[in-house]
DNA sequence: GGGTTGCTCGTAAACGCTTTCATGGTATGC
DNA sequence: GCATACCATGAAAGCGTTTACGAGCAACCC
């Protein structure tokens, strides 16, 4: 067992014979100091295992090479795809990740973020509900900080958002090869997500052309369940619509559901029902038929966070960068070609 | 926007008309300082929106609240959901979560974890595969740490185990309650997998009694994937192995695979195959029929490694202790009655 | 050979906080 | 009314770094 408390720099210094002030530059500026004494300090450095205080180094340096990542309680695969990216990111940057996940509901929460901010060079959150007050008293932090999904308007804040439009578009018009556009539907989560909003106009807009005098009969909200996909559909075909219907969920758990309640109601996919999902999650590749659906590259939203934060952290004056990832329509076995 | 640098101890003592070390007091121990005072300072602080220093703190403190958890390249749901366990109970304690996944492979890394360790107050590492030096070389950090799923011989680190043996047990032995014993099949994932190893052997133990003189025909070894429980099911079904047979799976992905295959082959289920998944992620509720599964209290795992890691942290010098965590088996709709 | 230049390295200040110790003041005991 | 105890507060040390600033010294130029 190594000694009860971890060498300083001041150990190091006695043995190599220095002063603190030159350990600190071999380590951090070696192109100050002679090859002959680095390499007597060196030689020190590790006989000690002696590894600097990330706390005196961060009190001085204001920066601790921390960033958080704040998630809404998002279920699993998203979160954790997000995750990886980020990770990835920000170890090849030289970061760390500090995640705040499943933070205390309700509009007026900062997330219980406070004392964190203290801790971190930069925050990324993802919003997904409004939240005014959230972004507001963020900011007001004065900590680069970049935000996910929501896209404030005008914001000096930036932000990556997910192209629903192209997204629930493309999807859209792919349904509309096969199926008339009156028989065409789209399947939400919950009417607040900004995601489902966005799907929701662009579904619109594709299906029914710019010309909005039909009524939204053919949008419907609910939770981003397998259990509300299933009774929507199930209740679209006692009204006799869901034979021979395009349906564009909301995610693949929804999507799911309505594959489900074909098989339930005895509607061959995708002969008699067409069905898309969104996010691809590995759920689309896991039911039979294999889900087409919309590929969100929640990896690419993790790393990009993290390149954005670090690029403000290194410098904060630099214009606000607004990012928009395209998702990608990925056809498997749920429609026709 | 607020002055351009945060505002330090100092400001408040000022402005307050105290000196600092008042400040200090009637954040760490109100009882020390005047109810007037106090007010003042308290004031002062909100006033100017102060928060303290984390970095002088931990300095001083030598302790920053924060805690790693370090995960293997696990996929989704497993590892967000016990992150989502670690993230609340770490929330209560008044901790925050530092995550480390995806490290780099290979059993002489050390996951990069070098740099973290200055950081932390603590640290759990979930070890899946053999890894002699990796908990040797974390442990001579000298810093507080559980080790998941693994447990060294005689280890005096704290341990989280899942266990197997009892899952796997309880399971058998439901599906010997309709299937003879040699028509039962263990589909596990990886051979060196801890998981796999155990579930392995308590399936032999359960299925076979103790009269271990039959061979391990009924075990085999795979990936932790959809694809590789349908193709093994397959197999199985070319050899004309797989109706009446009872299959325990390695995971959730490997049973919905033998599903799939049984589906293929126009065996009903359960009637004619007998399914039981392992983990209970989301997927067993979303494939039909739902599958009877074993339930691995993830989320569980995460907080009582932010327990035990703040219980050592408080204590260092208490007693390894070492936690096996039950998992119960959940009967759905693979199996029978 | 004196003045300049250019390196290497040490001294010391600063970062923002916690905590020990000392101090002055107020209550308490007779 | 004076010693004693106690309480609230301030002064200052120190946590382990980084980084001006300056000192010393060799090499260089006329």
């Amino acid at each position: 067992m190594p000694g009860r408390t971890a060498a300083s720099i001041q150990d190091v210094a006695d043995i190599a014979g220095v002063s603190i002030a030159t350990v600190s530059r071999v380590l951090n500026s070696p192109n100050l100091v002679t090859a002959d004494t680095a390499s007597r300090v060196r030689k020190a450095i590790d006989q000690l295992g002696y590894v600097p205080n990330a706390f005196a180094q961060a009190l001085i340096t204001r920066s601790s090479r921390v960033i958080a990542v704040a998630l809404p309680d998002i279920h699993g695969e998203f979160y954790s795809e997000l995750l990886r990216g980020a990770d990835a990111e920000a170890r090849r940057l030289g970061y760390h990740l500090l995640v705040v996940s499943n933070p205390p509901k309700g509009p007026q929460s900062d997330l219980g973020l406070g004392p964190v901010l203290g801790l971190v060079d930069g925050l990324a959150v993802m919003i997904t509900e409004p939240n005014e007050t959230l972004v507001k008293r963020l900011s007001a932090a004065g900590i680069p900080m970049v935000v996910l999904d929501a896209a404030p308007e005008g914001s000096t804040l930036d932000t990556i958002v997910i192209d629903n439009e192209a997204g629930a578009t493309e999807a859209t018009e792919h349904l509309l090869s096969t199926v008339p556009s009156n028989r065409c539907y789209f399947l939400g989560g919950p009417r607040d997500n900004f995601d489902t909003a966005r799907r929701a106009e662009a579904f619109l807009r594709a299906a029914l052309g710019d010309g909005r005098s039909r009524s939204n009969v053919n949008v419907s909200y609910g939770e981003y369940s397998f259990e509300s996909g299933r009774e929507r559909a199930l209740r679209m075909h006692e009204a006799g619509e869901l034979d021979g219907a395009g349906i564009l969920a909301g995610n693949d758990e929804i999507a799911s559901g309505v594959l489900h309640a074909a098989r339930e109601a005895g509607l061959s996919v995708p002969e008699r029902v067409s069905i898309i999902g969104f996010d691809d999650t590995r759920l689309a590749s896991l039911v039979r038929p294999m889900l087409s659906t919309v590929r969100v590259p929640m990896a690419d939203v993790g790393s990009t966070a993290i390149q954005l934060l670090v690029r403000r952290i290194k410098d904060p004056e630099s214009a606000a960068m607004h990012v928009r990832l395209t998702p990608t329509l990925v056809l498997r076995q749920s429609t026709l070609r």
